[in-house]
DNA sequence: TTGGAATGTCAACAAGGCTGACATAAAGTG
DNA sequence: CACTTTATGTCAGCCTTGTTGACATTCCAA
């Protein structure tokens, strides 16, 4: 009758089911999520730049050469929106854009000196918040802090996801 | 010599802590975090609300007759821009505003029938998705999703967080 | 009684989403 | 070759949600 407590059937816990602990869990990727932006969200202030522009410059940087279309794709903003933020990135030479060798219709993004020295800013300030996450709560809470994530994951993205380096 | 191999020093592996594993925390954040909103925005787009409505709908359910000041705090917006999204959801009789008893500049927040409502509806969605993510992941992972989410929060709203009832 | 706290509200502005429309160049297809 | 589709860029306008600054009201507390 219950939904399961302690000792229900199948002999496993599903506790950690319950609504309460959904909630917990929901509110906990809320405040989790501030904390993670936090950090860049400072650095980013000092320029003219948001969390936008942050997000073009990590996955450029993560995957050199990438076309603006597969931007999109794993950004999930309309051209027009980064376009906007690329233009930017581009005309503070951050971001360099060449015409596409295969194909002449795309435009690859590279990151320049100046757009890979911002990355590094922004990614150290993030990864040590990270960093000591991770070494607080240990490898095997990390290990299921990813398998949670990855399943919280729309699967179009967890696809986008898996391509990036060293998936898994 | 190397950061940290396998058989480092200390005998415990902390290849979890390398830089790709980091970047890989990052980037579940970044593409978990678009999972987690996505069903509540699909279903707040019906209406005229956005996130904005969501996360005042989430706290005001969660702590019935909570305070301005103390919301203010809980979601890190300034007061117009939240008073802007209370008065939407209290013209709309989705929630009620009472004079404070003790203080009377305080304003008392509650849900009215109709926000109880559309809380329900929010939180079966967005419940649902992360149901099925502790279910995938297993009760030894969600702990340590749990875990790596707290270590991430900045310290002051570790602390909002754990007064929510059923801290732990 | 006066200062400060809690709240509300007006105005203006910016970032970063969105849609729609249109332009261009290149690639693909018949 | 003509035509269509694809990739990209850009203009214009709109919305949400954040910001600052200024000011009014209410009311607790010293």
């Amino acid at each position: 009758m219950a939904e399961g407590g302690p000792g229900s059937p199948g002999g496993e816990s599903l506790l950690f089911l319950t609504d309460e602990q959904l909630r917990k869990g929901i509110e906990a990727m809320f405040f989790a999520y501030r904390g993670f932006t936090a950090d860049p969200d400072r650095i980013l202030s000092k320029y003219t730049y948001g969390r936008a522009h942050h997000r073009a410059i990590h996955f450029i940087n993560r995957s050199p050469g990438t076309t603006v279309n597969n931007l999109l794709n794993i950004l999930g903003v309309t051209k027009q929106s980064l376009n906007r933020v690329l233009r930017s990135l581009i005309d503070d030479g951050l971001v360099e854009s060449r015409i596409g060798t295969r194909d002449k219709r795309e435009r690859n993004l590279y990151l320049t000196q100046a757009g890979t020295e911002l990355e590094a800013e922004l990614s150290t300030a993030q990864t040590e918040r990270m960093r000591a996450a991770y070494r607080q709560a240990g490898p095997e809470a990390v290990a299921g802090f990813r398998t949670v994530l990855e399943s919280m994951m729309d699967p179009k993205l967890q696809r986008h996801f898996n391509k990036l380096k060293e998936g898994g």
